[in-house]
DNA sequence: TCGGGAGTTGCAAACGATTGGCAGTAGAAT
DNA sequence: ATTCTACTGCCAATCGTTTGCAACTCCCGA
């Protein structure tokens, strides 16, 4: 089997970014770039509430969060991800790259290891023959005991 | 590759899952035994208000179903799905089976397909050799387009 | 069969994440 | 600079889920 671990690729410059937002029709403001630059500087899932928290003090609401990330997400910029506990987190998704990835993540302390390759694509086309479903996507997290948290 | 689709296995005499409790130092009520029929008359993924809405006309609480599932989660007696909107679904698991399992859900009629087998096992072993985590677990759902919606 | 105490329940209020309304603000095209 | 809208802040509303508390009931022992 490959090797499993993720080498996180190349951010996308802010530029390209700002790019994907003109080609929706979107405006380029103050708080979605400042979003944009948090992602960029913190390439892990991210829940609304710790990117607001990352954000200069009181640079923006809550609410634009929550709305720039959907539309970060529509734009294809971002990937959402669930770790089941009822808070959605957002990441940057890498230039040139579908951005498809997976997570493990530390039941303890929530430590987050990327997993670059994919290996469902195959499954899912055997999944689709047999049961007739089409367009088929999946989420795929993985949970664990990270090597520091064992030696408490 | 093997028949991704599931067959439903016998589902656990009431007896049995009354036992369980029993065995957990907990008490057999009405509403808990009323709960697991409704989880024995349907067997796929239910959210608590389903259940709820199953269950005879103000039988009991939304609570008491939240509280209840929780239990049987300790127990072991249900399996909890995420679909990643944001509900809570429980499923009873079958006897002499961990109930490990996963679905194929349709994106516009939430039509729910069991897959059986579960291919991750050799993937975990890896992972957990090459990222040092232990006791791995992981969550997949696999959402599509199902073939009855495909027409309209 | 009859208490009695611990586990359960119903009800309502509390909570946390997310969304929606609305009036004021600010991109960006002209 | 003007103007058209998209966007934002503020705040209330919504939704799934949890919790506090008094009343209730299951179940064991007498």
């Amino acid at each position: 089997m490959a090797d499993l671990r993720r080498k996180t690729g190349p951010s996308r410059p802010l530029g390209e970014l700002t790019e994907a937002l003109r080609r929706g029709e979107r405006r380029v403001t103050g708080p979605r770039l400042a979003i944009l630059q948090v992602l960029r500087e913190h390439r892990r899932p991210l829940s609304n509430k710790e990117v607001l928290a990352l954000l200069p003090q009181g640079y923006c609401d809550l609410a634009t969060v929550y709305r720039s990330m959907h539309l970060l997400r529509r734009l294809g910029l971002v990937q959402r991800f669930d770790v089941g506990d009822g808070v959605a987190r957002h990441e940057l998704r890498d230039a040139g790259h579908d951005g498809h990835h997976h997570h493990l993540v530390c039941r303890r302390c929530a430590q987050v290891v990327a997993i670059d390759c994919c290996l469902l694509e195959e499954v899912e086309r055997e999944l689709s023959r047999h049961s007739g479903y089409q367009a088929l996507q999946h989420r795929l997290e993985f949970t664990g005991i990270c090597p520091d948290c064992q030696q408490r």
